[in-house]
RNA sequence: GGUCAGGUAGCUCAGUCGGUAGAGCAGGGGACUGAAAAUCCCCGUGUCGGCGGUUCGAUUCCGUCCCUGACCA
């Protein structure tokens, strides 16, 4: 997953050293505690060597858990998750959500009950664990601290729109097609998570047929867009976040020269 | 030129047997504890093509004009 995943190339890797790359396969249920495992051990390596480890990206979740921790939930039976997965699909959300509300009255009403994954989420903590998600929600330690510094970037909603069709494009041009095909060849299908994923997504469905290529491709810069507006939503309620657009280069330099002396 | 079908939200269209209208998509806002590039929630006034007529009241009926499409000349 090298060209829809937008990967930094093999240049910009030369020029700084990037960590959490390439450390999965496809068909592995990567989760945020494995990105949290993942990226300490990374700070570790980083800050030995008397670096500032970066964390670049917009995936708020992962950044949150990072930095303001995750509760410690024992991992939960594959077997029951695939269960409830089933029967979802067979009896529909309303009678699991009934279910979750019996087991855990604080974290259904927490949600909607339209929420397939976290419905489906606080049910399998309590089948595999015996305890309610909600009362594991407490005392997660996390690793910030007053050094930690959050930069925001923000980006006209026009013009943001343009960058993503570009750079969708870009990927398209580049053989992101052929890169799910050669996936797809290698057994890696739709089904899989990872492959649910923006972009892939929309060409395993073009792949089977379910649109012809020119809608898939609008539909992944549409799809991204909306990603993006999801991400500002994330990212507006962290106050910790010193936002900078274009036309700050000198003064984010400028903060950043002064965290390094 | 004639006949027919249409012109309603940014787009595709529904609807009102006459009481000023609503879906999907797009767009905006929001939620977020091991699927998160995921999964969800909330938000719909628009000269109902123009102008006349009938009517207490017309987007709806009638006339006329304009536009689009199909067919016939």
């Amino acid at each position: 997953m090298d060209i829809g995943s937008g990967k930094p190339s093999h240049e910009q890797c030369k020029e700084v050293v990037h960590y959490c790359i390439d450390i999965t396969d496809p068909d592995y249920r990567f989760t945020v505690a494995d990105y949290c495992r993942e990226a300490e051990d990374s700070c570790y390596i980083i800050k030995r060597s008397g670096k500032i480890p970066l964390f670049v990206g917009g995936t708020g979740m992962y950044i949150d858990a990072f930095f303001d921790g995750l509760s410690n939930i024992p991992p939960v039976d594959t077997s029951i998750r695939d269960q409830l997965q089933s029967r979802m699909r067979v009896e529909g959300i309303d009678p699991l959500y009934r279910e979750l509300v019996e087991y855990d009255a604080v974290w259904a009403s927490r949600i909607h009950h339209n929420d397939s994954q976290r419905v489906l989420r606080g049910l399998e903590v309590f089948l595999s664990t015996g305890r309610p998600i909600s009362s594991y929600h407490e005392g997660k330690r996390g690793n910030y601290s007053d050094e930690t510094q959050y930069v925001g970037l923000y980006c006209d909603r026009l013009e943001l729109k343009n960058r993503i069709n570009d750079r969708v494009d870009q990927m398209m041009k580049e053989g992101f097609l052929e890169e799910v095909e050669k996936l797809r060849q290698m057994g890696y299908g739709p089904g899989l998570k990872s492959m649910k994923s923006l972009g892939y997504a929309q060409l395993h469905a073009y792949i089977d047929g379910e649109y012809n290529l020119d809608e898939a491709v609008a539909n992944i810069k549409n799809e991204t867009a909306r990603y993006a507006k999801r991400q500002m939503t994330w990212f507006r309620r962290n106050k910790r976040i010193k936002w900078f657009n274009k036309n700050h280069v000198e003064k984010l330099k400028e903060m950043v020269y002064n965290l390094i002396e």
